[in-house]
DNA sequence: AAATACCCTCTA
DNA sequence: AGAGGGTATTTC
């Protein structure tokens, strides 16, 4: 009996497409195929096989079975769960499941290594890279290591002595050393550590690890790793982390804990190096890895341990292509691969905490800081008694404490969650603010480069001498405070400190993260003025006081979540001031001192800020009580996209329990010449959201440019 | 996603 | 008629 192979393709079609499997393929669920389509091949993953009946339509051959590691049948069950969930294409999560493999392989590099041949004469420098060469490397580098020009090399090369041979860099994943043991646990943390330990060898369950910042969180949780490390030779553990610059800091723990590298997974680790870890991963070898949201995807064969580190962090939500929340999805894999489940946060979210609360997830605390180091002093600095003097952004109370800061040769942090120079360039003279083409959103000044740039399409240009509007010359005038004008201010109060800015500008990769930290973590910065990129998870011992310039930023959207994201974030920021025996403060500039966020900061008390919000939320029937899913539909045409949504509001299906709000206009109206237009869905907590979202889909067709986003759970309302 | 089938207008 | 272009459809 001939079989047929249902294939997934990594391409936004609907569902898997039939193949007839050719005689004597013998292809299993998992493996990587290439198919035709149309007129091309493609590669794609075998997710069922089953004997063909006869009597249907006749289908294309398999073209071949691709020597590459078969996906495991978790990482399928997972790629289809995620679809259904997210109402996408189940070939949109499998295309971020099959990066790794489709990265190009490792080029083989040419190496030297010594023949055994003796020199014909001997020289000093011959003698040098002799002896260096016991080790194969490349030419360049072994004339380097030895500190010879390439023609001593070269020579010996051509003598003989020496002689060239191609390989493929190994990949080093060594298995952890589990003899190893960790950090000294206080009594908090040892109790925490027991019950994890214990969590990560009876499969799946979540743990919400929650611990004020400082509190050792990282220690425990490794803990855990060597417990499910140790408990199975072939267990898997994947620790995910919001940030690239927070991956460094971790991955140097985990090899310090076990003695071997990790995985590294993240946009910013190479083609080649990503594929290796991806195979690697396939076949086991490697058995931890740390990276950022698309590691969740990776073919782990034997996962028994996800911790999702920060899990209150927005950055795990992905808001572009596959729309999905990265810490829901690790619970969703965890289940799948009946694997233990550790959410760690010092500001768990509101969606966790009630899982913990319920009793859903199991609730760990760790209450005191490790070691002497005391929770950073909090006060508010109310800007309507003390602002700063015009055109500056720091008050005469930050300042002074900077001032005393730095004159016990003790550090500080200006925290400022805005990138650039200033948020808004306007004309004076008729009043225009400048925007990206096309596009609603204003373009941000940046001085180090002399570049207007649009942080939502990524447009720039040369800041123009005369107003783009009116033509009125030297009329443009930078608007509010961006890091880089934070740091100028900072160097016109303290001109003898060393000042430096950390943002994702000027902090662009893994490698510049790593440095920037250890250089303020050494002491050899005085005034760190950074964006949220900094103000995660990182420690620095010596420094003792944050100043945050513009506290109620992040309040300003009004979205649904805007009180809990400001809290936290700045929780978090705080929370950098005063690790080891320095007492540390944090200086909050804000103009609503009285808001409830500034007075639970204050009074650093969480739990009443968290009860307040959980009952307006519970009123409101919002998340985490009910749930919520938002549509985004636009296109090139006004009035073609109105027509199109008042349709698609009369095609919303009734049911009991889900109301749809909209259509509206978007905050962000109008992005790359597309219109924009929102729905609101909210719906209570036992209905199947995702299967109401697919029905609503189904009975509308988009015409035309126009494109419908359905984003479950947003924590964007733009 | 990417190839192609389709359907207009324009040109001569 | 055929080129050129934009849009809709199809891909097992």
């Amino acid at each position: 009996m001939s079989r047929i192979a249902s294939v997934l393709l990594p391409m936004p079609l609907p569902e898997a497409f039939d193949y007839a499997e050719p005689e004597g393929m013998a292809l299993e669920p998992g493996d990587q195929v290439a198919v035709p389509l149309g007129p091309r091949l493609i590669r794609g993953v075998v997710v069922e096989l089953r004997d063909a009946l006869g009597g249907n339509r006749p289908l294309k051959p398999v073209a071949e079975r691709l020597d590459d590691p078969r996906l495991p049948p978790g990482t399928v069950a997972f790629v289809q769960w995620a679809a259904r969930y997210a109402v996408d294409a189940p070939g949109q999560p499998l295309a971020i499941a099959l990066r790794g493999a489709r990265a190009p392989k490792p080029r083989p590099v040419r190496v030297v290594e010594l023949t055994g041949a003796p020199p014909a004469r001997s020289t000093p420098a011959r003698t040098k890279v002799l002896a260096a060469a016991a080790t194969p490397m490349p030419p360049a580098d072994l004339a380097r290591a030895a500190g010879v020009s390439s023609g001593v090399v070269k020579g010996l090369i051509d003598e003989g002595v020496l002689a060239t041979r191609e390989v493929v860099a190994e990949a080093r994943f060594d298995a952890p050393d589990l003899s190893l043991t960790g950090a000294t646990l206080n009594e908090s943390q040892a109790a925490a550590a027991d019950a994890l330990k214990a969590a990560a060898v009876a499969g799946f369950g979540v743990t919400l690890l929650d611990g004020v910042t400082g509190s050792g969180k990282t220690e425990v949780y490794l803990e855990a790793a060597a417990a499910a490390l140790a408990a199975d030779p072939e267990a898997q553990v994947l620790i995910l982390l919001p940030e690239i610059a927070l991956t460094q800091a971790v991955i140097a723990r985990v090899a310090a804990r076990f003695g071997a590298q990790p995985g590294e997974w993240h946009s910013d680790v190479a083609p080649p190096a990503r594929r290796r870890v991806w195979e690697a991963v396939a076949a086991g070898a490697c058995r931890i890895v740390v990276g950022a949201r698309s590691a969740l995807f990776l073919p782990f064969r034997r996962l028994k341990l996800i911790v999702v580190d920060e899990e209150h962090d927005g950055s795990f939500k992905q808001e572009e292509g596959f729309i999905y929340h990265a810490r829901d999805l690790a619970v969703v894999r965890g289940r799948i691969e009946d694997a233990a489940v550790v959410l760690a946060s010092a500001t768990p979210s509101l969606e966790s905490l009630r899982n913990a609360e319920t009793g859903r997830y199991a609730w760990l605390r760790l209450s005191a800081r490790h070691g002497t180091a005391q929770l950073p002093d909090i006060t508010l600095i109310d800007l309507r008694q003390t602002p700063p003097e015009a055109g500056r952004w720091l008050s005469p109370p930050l300042v002074a404490a900077m001032a005393e800061t730095w004159a016990r040769g003790e550090q500080t942090l200006l925290f400022l969650n805005r990138r650039g120079y200033a948020p808004l360039v306007l004309c004076k003279a008729c009043g225009e603010r400048l925007c990206a083409p096309d596009t609603d959103s204003w373009l941000v000044e940046h001085r180090y480069t002399g570049r207007l740039v649009c942080h939502l399409t990524g447009f720039s240009m040369p800041k123009p001498a005369a107003c783009p509007h009116c033509g009125a010359k030297d009329s443009l005038v930078s608007i509010g405070p961006g890091v880089e004008r934070v740091e100028e201010e900072a160097r016109a109060l303290f001109p003898d400190a060393r000042i430096a800015v950390f943002s994702s500008d000027t902090v662009f990769d893994a490698r510049e993260a790593r440095r920037m930290v250890e250089t303020m973590a050494a002491g050899e910065i005085d005034i760190l003025v950074a964006t949220q990129a900094a103000a995660k998870g990182h420690n620095f011992p010596n420094l003792t006081l944050v100043g945050v310039v513009d506290a109620d930023l992040g309040l300003r959207g009004g979205d649904l979540r805007a009180a809990e994201r400001t809290y936290q974030l700045l929780a978090q920021a705080t929370g950098r001031a005063g690790r080891r025996d320095r007492p540390g403060r944090a200086l909050l500039q804000t103009y609503a001192p009285e808001h409830a966020v500034m007075q639970a900061l204050k009074a650093q008390d969480r739990d009443a800020f968290v009860a307040a919000e959980m009952g307006e939320r519970e009123l409101a029937g919002l998340p985490p009580f009910g749930r919520l899913a938002a549509v985004v539909a636009s296109g090139p045409d006004i009035a073609q996209l109105d027509a199109f949504v008042q349709g698609m509001a009369q095609a919303a299906p009734n049911t009991p329990g889900v109301e749809v709000y909209g259509p509206a206009d978007a905050p962000l109206g109008l992005i790359r010449g597309r219109r924009r237009k929102r729905f609101l869905v909210r719906a209570d907590r036992g209905v199947d959201l995702s299967a109401y979202m697919a029905a609503w889909r189904a009975r509308v067709r988009p015409p035309g440019q126009i494109r419908v986003a359905i984003d479950i759970d947003p924590y964007s309302f733009l």
